[in-house]
DNA sequence: AAATTAAATTGAGCGCGCTCATTTATCAAG
DNA sequence: CTTGATAAATGAGCGCGCTCAATTTAATTT
């Protein structure tokens, strides 16, 4: 019977992505998500624990998918540079979800325990070789500078993605001469 | 008649921090406060606008102490020394009221506008001279590193300030040979 | 002292995220 | 089929942060 019980969530979770899109995410209340889903307020519940992780349930495959897609293309070779190519996919991506990503921040942030390996794991993408004791130093820095840019752009008004990158290139250019020295 | 005023939101002011600190945060809510103040929960409300600000209203101060007493013992000279002495005080004092701090970021990340002039002030206090560009470049990324430093910290279960200071002094010492380039 | 205006406080009530005892649907065993 | 067990869905209801029309209190004017 859990095929039944997917084609539910999966009827929640569309039409929780749609009322998010039309009027934001604060804007949306679970009881306008379980009508539009055609199912009892609490059926919600039953399927995701909170109305946060429906958020995280449609933003994160699509993150995944960005992710997967500057994969694909990365050519950079510097640590910095191939950073910087990350960014130049997920910027735009937060960017244009701003809310959605402010809101996926807040929770996300205090979650170290589940942050620190993946964060960990996307430095070791950065280095060709196995990177070394100061390698992974020089990884979290940058990785400081990325996320800080991110942040900052996501909390101000008047920031596009553009500039967020335009910021982060200029703080990555800082480094200029440790890039090589691998 | 601001006098009386001042002491219904002094008397609010002092219930809700002597709850925060017996319960925490999320689990004191704005009617317990009312009714340790002696209030009717609107008038909370008529002197906050959210319970939020009643959480920054009682930490700010508490904060700027901390810079204060920091302010007077600075004696550190490169801006990454600087830097570490502010956190010497800052980190323990945000470590030991975790919950709070996490709250107050919460928000106060996505209000850049209000954040970025402070940020800025706070860099130049780490320069004994006007900063030029490229110091104030310097300036953010020490900042960056600072901020996620602490985020990190904040969110992660294990960490204390000594941890947090211990990660913050490795990040700034890879800087090293840039702080004498004045 | 009375009347008028303004400031401060009140508390019923709203919509929210979420819970949980109850009901309904599903399916295997007899 | 019937029955009994299990899974899924239900919706009334809770406590929450917060609002606002109404009321009380204080200050000012006459």
């Amino acid at each position: 019977m859990s095929l039944k019980r997917e084609q539910t969530r999966a009827r929640i979770l569309q039409a929780a992505w749609q009322l998010f899109h039309e009027r934001g995410y604060q804007d949306t209340s679970t009881r306008a998500i379980a009508r539009a889903a055609g199912v009892a307020d609490g059926t919600v519940f039953s399927h995701f624990e909170t109305k946060l992780e429906i958020l995280k349930a449609g933003i994160i495959v699509r993150i995944e998918d960005v992710i997967e897609q500057a994969d694909r293309r990365l050519s950079a070779s510097t640590p910095a540079q191939r950073l910087l190519h990350y960014a130049e996919y997920l910027y735009p991506f937060y960017a244009e979800n701003a809310e959605f990503s402010r809101e996926l921040f807040k929770e996300l942030l205090w979650q170290q325990d589940d942050l620190r390996p993946q964060i960990e794991a996307f430095i070791r993408k950065l280095f060709p070789k196995p990177p070394a004791e100061r390698d992974l130093l020089y990884g979290h820095i940058l990785m400081d500078c990325y996320f800080m840019t991110l942040l900052e752009g996501l909390g101000d008004t008047e920031y596009s993605a553009s500039r967020m990158l335009d910021r982060l290139e200029r703080k990555l250019a800082y480094f200029g001469s440790e890039d090589g020295a691998d």
